[in-house]
RNA sequence: GGCGCCAUCGUCUAGUGGUUAGGACACCAGGUUUUCAUCCUGGUAACAGGGGUUCGAUUCCCCUUGGCGUCACCA
């Protein structure tokens, strides 16, 4: 039996794409499916876009996610490098085969030649492509022009004519007209394979049985193909994903900020949401679950249930999924990761009580619910760590409450909480003592219970009164709840 | 423009040659002894159009339309 291997081959352009988030997804998925292995490789053959250290985020980013490679450049394994730069060697033996085979040969065509060729094509309404110009140039006329310190590509030979079909595992046979392709670039001038080029000898090298990628590779499908054929070589499966798009139907772009990974997270949304989210653009299983985990799905991932029509990513389907995945945690962890995003407000206070783990632990337990990023807990927060708070007296008023009531009830509440000692300050004590006093003396509730949580929160939608007095303490809840009565 | 891929609620999708076309997000309404949130219940909402094949097509085939991708010494 075959092995299986699949990989993941992204490039160092300084970010981690969220449709490679996906692509990741699936590879991995697939690789738990059949039971192999998973490499990632490092697809550097594009000196110009480099950017610096972004090698080392993206594979601390694909950590952060959870993703566990087999093979690749920082766990090694028996088919390195796993960078492309690095694997020189491989392309220059390969490129060398080619030329002796007649199935590739240097062109020595300028780039101002070439686009002058493209732009005349285009006038004349001909699609633009190489005109093989140097495809027949004799040795002699090759071995001069490199003697003489020429600049080069190698190019390879497409056949003139027929039929190349390809096979995609989902999509089935696809046809195109070799006629139609153009003798592609191998190995650039600066000595650096082309992707294309790369993409099939490591591919082959590393003996990867399934490739999967975006859909948009699907035009150069043929000439991977042909390029397997050209060695001789056995191609592997394919599988090309659908593409995500973005809510106009557009491409996902890091300058619109919806594209990068890294940004997500920033943004606090967890990767167990932007897992659970991304399986399901593209993927879903038989049933009505639609919560899962990276573990659940490597047990019930199955490729042949990729569909093959595009998807658009709906930030409020991931935005349901982040807040559910935050309900759902250990307040403990909560509490942890989100720390970062609480810095400003701690800043805020002087009071040294509202430094300590306790009170934060307070504070994010009663948000909890309420968030749909971790990023938000700043602002919905910041009401616990200001000393005065900032509204209008007006807010205080529920609904059609006169405003000497609303400053009598706002008194009568006070005295009830004088009366709770400091030891007995729960919010169990608080809301039994309070709701009690209300049923005693048939009062309504939301003539006191809004005006009080104003008081306390200095804003319209908050958590409970009773808890947030709880969080704050009595001797602050006291003062609070003063400051309102002041104002009128 | 050439070539290619795709087409079920607004979005993600399930589904079958005969179904009241199912679920999730969003939205709307009600409930959960104060707001928001959570949670629960209910609701609005879809087979792009035209031809075939067939007793019968959302489902199979063709065309049209639309969307997207791609046409580099970028991946």
């Amino acid at each position: 039996m075959k092995k299986i291997r699949t990989r993941f081959a992204p490039s160092p352009t300084g970010f981690l794409h969220i449709g490679s988030l996906r692509t990741v997804l699936f590879v991995y998925l697939l690789a738990k499916e059949l039971g192999g292995k998973i490499i990632l490789r490092l697809d550097d053959t594009d000196q110009k876009r480099y950017v610096e250290k972004s090698e080392e985020k993206l594979y601390d980013t694909l950590d952060r996610l959870g993703f566990k490679f087999d093979e690749g450049p920082r766990v090694g394994g028996d088919y390195g490098p796993y960078i492309q730069s690095q694997r020189k060697k491989f392309y220059s033996k390969y490129i060398k085969k080619l030329l002796n085979d007649k199935k590739a040969y240097y062109c020595f065509c300028t780039p101002e030649r070439l686009q002058k060729m493209r732009e005349d094509q285009q006038a004349r309404k001909l699609p633009p492509r190489y005109d093989r110009c140097c495809r027949d140039l004799n040795e002699e006329e090759v071995i001069k022009k490199i003697d003489s310190g020429e600049k080069f590509v190698i190019r390879q030979k497409m056949p003139l004519a027929g039929e190349v079909i390809v096979n995609d595992e989902l999509r089935g046979k696809i046809k195109f007209q070799a006629g139609e392709l153009e003798d592609h670039v191998l190995i650039k001038s600066d000595g650096m394979p082309t992707y294309q080029f790369a993409l099939v000898v490591d591919d082959h090298l590393m003996e990867i049985s399934h490739v999967v990628r975006g859909e948009e590779w699907i035009p150069s499908f043929p000439k991977n193909i042909l390029l397997y054929k050209a060695f001789g070589w056995v191609p592997p499966k394919f599988i090309h994903i659908p593409l995500t798009l973005n809510k106009e139907g557009g491409k996902l772009s890091k300058r619109q900020g919806d594209a990068a990974v890294e940004d997500y997270l920033e943004k606090g949304y967890l990767p167990e949401a932007l897992i659970n989210f991304s399986i399901l653009l593209g993927w879903h299983p038989k049933g009505d679950n639609e919560i899962f985990t990276l573990s659940e799905l490597e047990k019930i991932f199955k490729y042949k249930d990729i569909n093959i029509s595009p998807s658009i990513f709906d930030i409020e389907k991931l935005d349901y999924f982040n807040g559910y995945y935050i309900r759902k945690m250990d307040l403990d962890k909560l509490v942890e990761i989100i720390k970062p995003y609480l810095e400003n407000n701690i800043k805020k206070t002087g009071d040294k009580n509202k430094k300590t783990d306790e009170f934060i632990k307070n504070v994010v337990a009663l948000e909890q619910e309420r968030l749909k990023k971790l990023s938000e807990i700043g602002d919905l927060s910041e009401f616990f760590f200001v000393d005065k708070l900032d509204y209008p007296k007006d807010m205080l008023i529920w609904k059609k409450q006169k405003e000497s009531d609303c400053k009598k009830n706002l008194e009568t509440i006070k005295n009830i909480l004088e009366k709770i000692s400091e030891r007995e300050w729960t919010k169990e004590n608080i809301e039994n003592i309070i709701i009690k006093y209300f049923k005693d003396n048939n009062l309504k509730v939301g003539d006191y219970l809004w005006p009080a949580r104003v008081a306390l929160t200095g804003k319209k939608q908050s958590p409970g009164p009773f808890e947030v007095a709880f969080v704050l303490g009595k001797e602050e809840s006291l003062e609070k709840i003063q400051d309102a009565i002041d104002l009128f």
